[in-house]
DNA sequence: TTGAAAGCGATACCAG
DNA sequence: CTGGTATCGCTTTCAA
């Protein structure tokens, strides 16, 4: 097999300069339309392709690569956020490159410094939980490279980003329990300290107030969890110290369907009968809740959407100087059988 | 900002030829070791770092980046096999460039040929259901890039692989539903056309055999499906027909656990008791699996070591010219509740 | 032990 | 309209 046409190849077979195949090739004006139709004829004959690295090298930037990076790809709505990226990246030519960050802000750092060293055209990054913004986004930004946060926030972050709006997707959890006749809401939260955690805390806080049902801090139970198997461990322990008190709650909106998990099998090995004794609502509709027993109800999150928007907004913000590009998804319930009484 | 030192930068600071940086920092012999020192000293001050595009035109390769493509990157097993590549990748300082087939033979064809032409150091595959060896992977193996396929075979392969040993899998699911007392063992499987489908059942038949029980083609109920929903329907299907005939199974190994699901709907609908009535082993530990009521028994496939070791055949492969690795992993038996009948 | 120069493949400026 | 030349950052002969 005889190695890659490349410009020269083309030049010399047509006795012509190298600048003007080039020309020809990129649509340029001034040439000659007989000379370009020659000019593509050869370059399709001998199966001309553009060499990717040389042109990297020129615009000393990766052509179409961007970087893409998640605190864990086997997390459900990370893997589809990563679907809907790359839908939309195949779809426009674009390569991606992955990197984990495992909930770790030092090995977040250091991929993204890779990231910026291959010279991607853009980042799009779903932050680990405790991420440092300055010290690991803001250099990029500094090197004019487009970046899109995705599914969560930085404090006073304005650049692009889309995620979920957290508040919203309690605070109709809470409220669906409320007309379903829950009584005592619990909320197993996550860390106050980041934006998912808190603006779930804010929406239980305030489906409550607007529903005119106290706010009882007994019944927020905050958990530290970084994957699944934590998060249902979490659940069952934050369920086992709710049902100790004196009254325990009829219901629980629990941060995340794995931490429904845990208030599952806490129920079960309780007697505790779902949905007639405690009413349950995750959040993020993963794979399992719906065939969990009974199915749980949840809010979708969508996040095969947000990966095909994300990609959107890195590449119009490619061409869009300065313009900022955000969306908040609002999630839409889902109701199953874990959070309606039966009349 | 100053932007990124480069060898002219060190060169001109220290009153050397590039040739000579370039040699230091090279390790390369023929320099003298105080020249040596004060440019590695100036490099660190300079914060120097190569650039990766420059060096992958000259090498006409890109530099530490492996192509990685797998079907469905939300499917859990493949999440897993990536985490897995993740992880020695990283630790290795290489890219992980990433495609999905999506099940599709034509779109991984050009997902490949993208690699291909990025001049990816390695691609690691794991094939779509109907993937053409001689079209989609053959070109590659040509270019002399080393290619390690995961998860599956092809017929008459014999590069570098990392696979789960099928057959053995579904012989020890068999042979555990027969020693849990079940007599009459089915299996929904996947189509024989492909490797999984086709070892898992010749497992399957190997199991009744060895145990002397009868192989009833009537028990044999093969489907075909892409994703987990497609799974749990196929699954309800199958199983419903199942019970449709004269005498029903009174077991099933499932292909997979996606299948289970759906023979879970189907039991619980029919107030079919797992496993009193129905002993159910699926296939691959999915995450759901263990949280099934009850607990599904399932094989581990573990494909976090898998997709650790494919790369580390990727790497070995590098270097060695002409050797090949290979690899099956011998799935493990996890018995839940689902299989074994109470005393 | 060191340096000048060619070249990887492509683009852009400037002359003609 | 066309072509020569410099350049992107680095490695690698070949000479000195």
């Amino acid at each position: 097999m005889n190695r890659r046409a490349k410009l020269k190849d083309i030049a010399e077979a047509l006795n012509v300069s190298i600048t003007t195949v080039s020309r020809a090739l990129n649509n340029k004006t001034d040439i000659n339309p007989t000379t370009k139709q020659s000019i593509l004829a050869m370059a399709k004959e001998l199966n001309y392709k553009p060499n990717n690295l040389a042109l990297s090298l020129r615009k000393s930037s990766t052509l179409n690569v961007v970087g893409v990076i998640v605190p864990h790809v086997k997390h459900y709505f990370f893997s589809t956020l990563l679907e809907g990226i790359m839908n939309s990246a195949h779809e426009m030519n674009y390569f991606v490159l992955l990197g984990e960050s495992l909930h770790s802000t030092d090995r977040e750092k250091k991929v993204l410094d890779d990231f910026s060293e291959h010279g991607v055209s853009g980042v799009l990054i779903a932050p680990c939980k405790h991420s440092d913004f300055n010290k690991n986004v803001l250099p990029i930004i500094h090197r004019r490279t487009p970046v899109v946060v995705m599914d969560r926030m930085y404090d006073n972050y304005n650049g692009n980003f889309v995620n979920t709006n957290d508040f919203k997707g309690a605070f109709e959890a809470v409220s669906h329990l409320v007309q379903s006749g829950y009584k005592r809401i619990a909320h197993i939260a996550s860390s106050d300290s980041w934006s998912i955690g808190h603006e779930r805390i804010k929406g239980y806080k305030e489906g409550l107030r607007q529903h005119g049902m106290p706010i009882d801090e007994n019944y927020l139970s905050i958990c530290n969890f970084n994957n699944k198997e934590e998060g249902a461990e979490e659940g069952y322990r934050a369920c086992h110290k709710l049902f100790s008190l004196k009254e325990p709650p009829d219901a629980i909106f629990s941060v995340t369907d794995d931490i429904a998990i845990g208030v599952y099998q806490y129920a079960q090995e309780n007697n505790i009968s779902i949905p007639n004794d405690l009413g349950v609502v995750g959040f993020s509709n993963s794979e399992i809740s719906k065939y969990l027993n009974p199915p749980l109800s949840t809010l979708e999150q969508n996040g095969k959407k947000m990966g095909e928007m994300a990609f959107d907004f890195f590449f119009r913000a490619l061409n869009a100087n300065g313009q900022i590009f955000q969306k908040s998804f609002k999630p839409e319930l889902i109701i199953r059988g874990s959070s309606v009484l039966p009349k």
